[in-house]
DNA sequence: ATCATAGTGAGAACGGTTATGATAACGCTT
DNA sequence: AAGCGTTATCATAACCGTTCTCACTATGAT
């Protein structure tokens, strides 16, 4: 359970919207959510709270280095929690399964290549769209 | 300059507008251009084009497979003519300049990441954010 | 408890993109 | 080259995710 000073150490008034919305993230029933995904979780718990709000407050949260945003296939944004090391996304084109992973020889090449031509790196990203061949996907792929 | 049989062998009609966006990409002012800057160049040129007709056309050899669609910093979408090989970008965080690179290394390593973890691979989206320190970048960082 | 301040919720507004429906262009057939 | 079925186009409205506005409310320092 997220406490109010989580909040406050980072310059946020402790609000209830932005409690509860952190706690869904830590609570982590699902790592990677969009802003409408949560709006529907804390109606199904019978919070109260905007979509504007919910947008806000997750704005707010990724300018705190709380979440990090994510545009996979670039219709609507996906937010997860930001602990722990960076990383990058595998993400099914069935199920939307999304798994992490990190690799550092992708990473120094990286580097290397942006160095070679005179940039300062900022960031990247990468995202490998695949089809997962996992019995739980509900739209596996029939072959 | 484009010509028809270009459009008529992917099975499209070689109808004005779409010559005349085939022709902007092919004369590669820019090689990658959102939907918007297609509609402005055109009417630049005289061309009464529709937006709509614009979007339909790109999505049309989006799906032929003579462009390519990009979400860079996921706003717009970009279109990039699809000729030659597969490569990445580097985009600038100042000026927008996109730079490709291909590293072999990187795709052999999401290959094996991918496949490790029961995936199988689509494509991937891969993009390094950063600073040109060019003297030609007119945003360059001070620094 | 008070009160200034910052945050919230509902709905309107926004920007990129896609659908609609009436008109025009294409190109095959004669 | 004229006719005609089909497909594309234009202008505009609709869409959808996200952000803004503004009246109202909760927060927390005093």
């Amino acid at each position: 359970m997220s406490h109010p000073s989580d909040l406050k150490s980072i310059g946020l008034k402790a609000t209830l919207p932005r409690l509860k919305i952190l706690d869904l993230f830590e609570q982590s029933r699902k790592r990677h959510m969009t802003a409408e995904e949560v709006y529907k979780l804390l109606q199904d718990e019978g919070q109260d709270i905007g979509l504007a709000t919910v947008y806000r407050v997750l704005t707010q949260f990724e300018q705190a280095g709380l979440l990090m945003r994510h545009h996979f296939d670039s219709d609507k944004a996906v937010f997860e929690l930001n602990q722990g090391e960076h990383h990058d996304h595998l993400v099914c084109l069935q199920c939307g399964r999304v798994e992490e992973f990190y690799d550092a020889e992708i990473e120094k090449r990286q580097k290397k290549i942006a160095q070679e031509r005179g940039f300062d790196i900022h960031d990247h990203s990468l995202q490998i769209y695949a089809d997962c061949t996992k019995n739980s996907c509900p739209h596996r792929p029939k072959k």
